[in-house]
DNA sequence: TATTATTTAATTGTACACAATTTAATTTTA
DNA sequence: TAAAATTAAATTGTGTACAATTAAATAATA
């Protein structure tokens, strides 16, 4: 089972991450369909049905995107009317983002999602145990490079 | 470590999925600065670096991609020198990209690519073949239920 | 305290990704 | 063979991503 050929394409283990990634955010366009909403878009809502009231810079810091791609999407999910954005009183360098009702409403809707996500990958319990340890290691191991600068 | 709430960020595979493709793309952005090549463009490549003269839709099929996608992305190579695009004699629907002589001449700049990304993300083999495994493994599982349309 | 440095979002520009539609070419079939 | 169906790219429109820069507010310090 030894590759031959390093730049063989299918030999990849990149190409398997990068694809996965499209046909999971592929899964939850469907889940999400009737939220009206996108992947990032949830994930953003996750973190504040969680705890409410975050600025930009915590949301960024727990998904790791930036301002670059945080206030757009933000300001497409105000314009959904899921979220609030305002100025924080106490800096005004920072914006705070929480919930508007229809953004706390839509938790209910969205309780089912995480068990139709597992079902429709169909992967045992013990698989699926391995690969989060897996994948937390490798992103451990990246993002050790990365966000030490 | 059994999960209380499924709807907790932190626990989900998918977030890590997610953000691990970003952390690949970024490392490859890295490598790839000097070639001039994003990481998508590269994967197009390493199909034609190992069979020259591929339509788009044979790319499309290999990479998971569309022509929305591919037909922009493939504008920006042939602007960049390194490969060609013309429609076929046989049937002009479809479109032939190939390699110029900068794109073949690339080839060689790129063999050290996988080894430096190997080191980059310094996981032992053991590991990396549980990996590989199981994310084809999911891949198969996801793949099966989105191309059976 | 006035100046400098840092921090937080926003902005600008480039590049995917994909759904949906359109256009042109080729096949199928009535 | 003419009409209908299919196929391959291209196009249109929306939504991320992210590097690099800018603007405004706050913190640090000379």
């Amino acid at each position: 089972m030894e590759d031959q050929n390093p730049l063989l394409l299918e030999s990849q283990i990149c190409f398997k991450i990068y694809t996965l990634e499209r046909e999971i955010t592929k899964l939850y366009r469907n889940l999400l369909e009737d939220l009206d909403m996108t992947y990032p878009q949830y994930l953003v809502m996750l973190l504040l049905w969680e705890k409410d009231a975050m600025t930009v810079k915590e949301i960024g810091k727990r998904l790791f995107l930036d301002s670059g791609t945080l206030t757009p999407m933000l300001k497409r999910m105000e314009v959904n009317g899921i979220i609030e954005r305002k100025r924080s009183a106490k800096d005004e360098r920072s914006v705070i983002i929480s919930l508007t009702n229809k953004g706390k409403e839509l938790k209910e809707k969205a309780e089912c999602i995480p068990s139709k996500l597992v079902e429709d990958i169909s992967m045992d319990n013990a698989e699926l145990t391995i690969l989060n340890k897996t994948l937390t290691n490798m992103l451990y191991r990246l993002q050790g490079e990365t966000t030490s600068n």
